[in-house]
DNA sequence: CAAACCTGATTTTTT
DNA sequence: ATCAGGTTTG
């Protein structure tokens, strides 16, 4: 066997652990260190040299673009496609195990997953429904808790309500959130897991047939799991299976949505014996980033302990930018862009990175401004948007006549004459007789409803009766097209002003060309539509479809995990918010900002800007703050300023301490003007000088106007009046 | 039924 | 500042 294509190409530490004996293994691997070539050249290891059969493999991941990355490179190195081979999301892997085996799990063949959004509409019309004190409980937090629980692995009978009448009343909100989803059909995500961890825990035939089918577990970003995850694969690999996870205790940044970094801990406790393989050589970036990054995250406790270093080169300094606002920091993140951009560089290769996205619109402004294109991450999906989950909704319904959720979505819409009373009457018929909204409907129009109410909703019913009939046997996109007609919608979002209502009709017909280029799995039971449905909620599609075009990158610190860019600007480094206002009260949650600080370092691969301003509108207030406290935990070695501090003349406090390492900052020069020095002219109005440039005639200020924004002007023509 | 008006909240996101 | 959600009004 020739393992020279398998291994050729991997360090030392990266080959032990590709290599490792088949027993359980944990390896920390810091960024840029070659993650997911491990668990790829693993997956291949086993394959081609030990001899095991792709179909005992299972590799989870947690997002679909790593499952499908992972699949995509497995088979470019096997240079065969891998059938039978399991790779998927936590999510989608106990989609599929409950598909095969709904009966056992107590679900219906054709249960529905729904999404957050659908979970929260559900919550806030159960709320409606049993009249709990209004206000007392607000629907976001209720969604959070049952998540929050199940997350544990834990159901309403397991938990305790401490004594307290609102956790009880929790805890009963949950069971009737439970009782409606389960009479509906409907499992969301958290439910997937939790489902499948009991389909397994509860059925010793199937366990043991998985437990014996899948020897090998590869995990990916290991420190993202949660409790039910972890118990998940636990009761997976059992007394034989090996395991093989893969994460970075320092690039764990979840934890609010369950994540435990603990579970890396516990994994020797539970798996004795495993096998611990540390990647701290990292091929993405220059020495001193790294540096800067490791010097961050040493100030975290209970750390795995780890030093990226790298064999490259130092490279150049961290630039750290301090802006007199948040104005004035787009100003420079989008000069320094134009500078990169002119040198020949990918738009593309460039990110803006911060840590809420409120800070986005400033820095697109600017953007626009400058006509450099822009994508910014993390908006709607595809399969989010209103008229999409409209769409879907009639096709849910059509599929399953007790979908709740979808039949509330679109009972009304477009409108048709069935108004809340109508909808109120159905609740109440629903739940007094533990029954669905479409058989409280049907009971109801036949005898409690007025003429006109009960016509309505029973042409609703034969509109749905009808969709289901004549769109029977069709193709799948055949069948999203009659019934997106059938529904009206287009002709109700024609209606829409503007563009908006365009838009969302292009995209109806984007969704009939998703279902035409859908492939079903032939072996699988479910109808297409059905397939079609869970394809939807599972993998919410990416963003826009222009991904593509050379387009500056703007995210979110979070979103960026897992991507590098040769140019990356962090912005916004001011204590308050990042690290965040509302973490910093607990060691737990400034550490965990902290990591984020180091995974947003650690994208950089060549140059890195890091800046702060010192005043920020948020929430239409101005703010003063200090730098992050991240700022000054890295040495001064690594760091250049690019701008002595300006020391800004402000009615709040006419003198600040001085920032460590920093000098005074007044800037004396022969033009008589001084950075921070407030001005006046007579058609902007009052500003502040930001910037100066050239002697004599040709000298040029450039001034933040309060009303006008940020302008440069010839000093001698501005006839600017000192303040 | 839709437009106008008021209120409150506003870290981070995948599935 | 902005947006979503709910409520009131025409």
């Amino acid at each position: 066997m020739d393992v020279t294509p398998i291994l050729d190409s991997l360090n030392d530490a990266q080959r032990q652990a590709v290599t490792s004996p088949s027993e359980p293994a944990l390896v920390i691997a810091g960024a840029g260190s070659g993650k997911t070539r491990v668990l790829v050249h693993r997956a291949a290891w086993l394959i081609e040299v030990e001899g095991i059969s792709p179909q005992s493999l299972l590799a989870v991941t947690f997002t679909n673009k790593a499952a499908a990355e992972m699949r995509n490179r497995i088979e470019s190195l096997l240079n065969v496609p891998v059938r039978h081979l399991w790779i998927g999301t936590f999510h989608g892997l106990a989609h599929r195990m409950l598909r095969r085996h709904w009966r056992e799990a107590g679900l219906p063949q054709n249960f529905q997953i729904i999404d957050s959004d659908d979970q929260l509409r559900l919550i806030k019309r159960l709320v409606k429904n049993l009249e709990v004190d209004d206000g007392r409980w607000v629907p976001k937090e209720i969604q959070w808790f049952i998540n929050g629980q199940k997350d544990e692995g834990l159901r309403p009978k397991h938990i305790d309500d401490e004594g307290d009448p609102d956790r009880r009343e929790l805890i009963s909100l949950y069971q009737s959130y439970e009782d409606i989803c389960q009479r509906g059909g409907l499992v969301d995500f958290a439910e997937l897991l939790l489902r499948a961890h009991e389909l397994l825990r509860d059925n010793a035939e199937l366990l043991e047939h998985y437990q014996r089918r899948f020897q090998h577990l590869l995990v990916d970003e290991f420190q993202d799991t949660n409790a039910i995850q972890y118990a998940w694969l636990r009761l997976l690999a059992g007394k034989k299976g090996v395991p093989f996870v893969v994460g970075d205790d320092d690039q764990s940044i979840y934890r609010w949505r369950g994540a435990r970094v603990e579970h890396i801990h516990r994994f020797q406790k539970d798996f004795p014996g495993t096998n611990i393989v540390k990647l701290e050589q990292n091929y993405r970036s220059t020495e001193t980033i790294l540096n800067a990054a490791n010097a961050i995250i040493a100030n975290n406790s209970s750390r795995m302990g780890k030093k990226l270093w790298t064999d490259g080169a130092t490279g150049e300094p961290i630039k750290v930018y301090s802006a007199y606002n948040e104005r004035d920091e787009a100003d420079f993140v989008i000069g320094r862009l134009r500078d990169w951009i002119a040198q020949g560089n990918a738009r593309a290769d460039a990110a803006i990175l911060y840590r809420s996205n409120a800070q986005s619109r400033v820095l697109e402004e600017g953007l626009i401004n400058a006509r450099i294109p822009y994508r910014v991450y993390g908006g709607l999906r595809f399969f989010e948007r209103a008229e999409i989950k409209d769409a879907l909704a009639y096709l849910r319904l059509i599929s399953n006549r007790d979908d709740d959720s979808s039949f509330e979505r679109v009972v009304n819409k477009p409108t048709r004459g069935i108004g809340a009373r109508t909808v109120e009457m159905m609740r109440s018929y629903a739940r007094a007789n533990a029954c669905s909204l479409w058989r409280a409907a049907g009971a109801i129009a036949s005898d409690d409803l007025n003429g006109r109410a009960a016509n309505a909703v029973n042409a609703f019913m034969s509109l749905i009766e009808r969709m289901a009939r004549e769109t029977n046997g069709l193709d799948l996109h055949d069948r999203v097209d009659h019934v997106i007609h059938l529904s009206t919608l287009i002709d109700f979002f024609k209606k829409d002003k503007g563009e908006k209502g365009e838009t969302r009709i292009e995209n109806l017909a984007e969704l009939v060309s998703a279902a035409k280029s859908f492939e079903p799995d032939p072996a699988e039971e479910m109808s297409p539509l059905d397939e079609f449905l869970s394809h939807a909620a599972l993998e919410s599609g990416e963003g826009q479809a222009d991904a593509w075009e050379d387009c500056a990158q703007l995210m979110t610190m979070h979103s960026a995990k897992g991507l590098e860019f040769p140019l990356v600007f962090m912005c916004g480094l001011e204590d308050g918010l990042f690290p965040h206002q509302r973490s910093v009260a607990d060691s737990q949650g400034l550490e965990e900002e902290r990591r984020l600080c180091y995974v947003g370092i650690t994208r950089a691969m060549q140059t890195l800007y890091i800046t702060h301003a010192e005043q920020r509108r948020l929430h239409g207030m101005d703010n003063f703050s200090q730098p992050s406290r991240f700022i000054s935990e890295i040495p001064d070695e690594f760091v250049e300023e690019i701008r002595p501090r300006v020391q800004v003349a402000r009615p709040m406090r006419s003198t600040r301490p001085t920032h460590q390492g920093r000098s005074a900052g007044i800037t004396d020069n022969d033009l008589g003007i001084r950075l921070g020095q407030r001005v006046c002219h007579k058609k902007f109005g009052d500003g502040v000088i930001l910037n100066y440039e050239g002697q004599g005639a040709h000298a040029r200020v450039e001034v933040n106007f309060e009303s006008a924004g940020t302008k440069w002007l010839v000093l001698s023509y501005a006839n600017l009046e000192l303040m």
